[in-house]
DNA sequence: TTTTCATGCAACATATAAAGTTGCATAACT
DNA sequence: AGTTATGCAACTTTATATGTTGCATGAAAA
């Protein structure tokens, strides 16, 4: 089954506009993730439901991360992503009136119900300040260990 | 995103399976399921490369268990079905160019990971057998508690 | 030995959902 | 006014899981 990987690219968005202290447009955030402008807006637009993003239009518009990086956890742009589906297994079906379903499905909603838990609390713990101070750190070190500037710079 | 349900599913047709003494055909079993015979072949052909189930041809033919129940963990049929992905969640890119991208695949990394191993471990603790004995007490209790046989009985 | 019943397997068809695309309206800045 | 950006809806494309058909193979029964 193939992994939805919109939370890893929104966060791969948002880490760039942190970066930058004007606003970025969806054409310019589409091309760092070889993708198409609407398809940057749609998934942005749910944040800025959440007031995580803000929009503006015309010259010198384009979107901004609009609360302190130390406020925004995973979670919360988990929630702004519509809660996606954490777990890439399910039952077949829930309320069976097999009774050897139920059995089944008790077994697995449990492991299931914990897994999700888990990852739930980690996205809890982890914010975009986090992340963004892990990516500066990595810049230096990158720099230190004597690589040139044109792979310093994310271009991706 | 789509949840699997092949281990749900394959769970549900080996404890029907246990509970007879005969072979089920393929399409016995794809009534059950409310799916087609090629289908459950499929799948049962995976559990036979390992040595889970065994199949025979012609009158009388069809699928059985083929080990003790107790010897059969939920981990056994996860690899029999090819260990199929857990996670619905994923990464844009594996080993990426970009720091920041880096930094963002460390972190949920660090967080699928954990859940993964935590799905397993439930897995690997959990046997058909047990799975077995918790459906014939729910039928225990499902008769003692007063009613009528035909939804005792199994039916889907 | 012929018939029947079952799996084995490959090729094809269908259904569904994610992703990408197009076109046009709307709003803001120059 | 003209340019640049988002907003939104409708449509197309692509990927993949699932379902389906047809025929070969093998085993038991008639």
């Amino acid at each position: 089954m193939k992994r939805d990987s919109r939370l890893s690219g929104v966060l791969h968005v948002l880490l760039h506009m942190a970066e930058v202290d004007a606003p970025m447009t969806s054409e310019a955030l589409a091309n760092m993730m070889k993708t198409n402008p609407v398809v940057i807006r749609r998934v942005l637009a749910g944040l800025r439901e959440h007031q995580l993003v803000c929009s503006a239009k015309g010259h010198g518009g384009g979107w901004q991360i609009c609360r302190a990086l130390d406020t925004i956890s995973l979670y919360d742009i988990y929630r702004a992503l519509d809660e996606p589906t954490l777990l890439a297994m399910g039952n077949r079906t829930e309320s069976p009136g097999c009774l050897v379903e139920a059995a089944v499905n008790d077994a697995l909603n449990q492991a299931f119900h914990d897994a999700e838990a888990l990852l739930l609390e980690r996205f809890r713990t982890v914010t975009l300040a986090q992340l963004s101070a892990d990516f500066h750190q990595r810049k230096q070190a990158h720099g230190f260990s004597g690589h040139h500037e044109h792979s310093i710079f994310p271009d991706q």
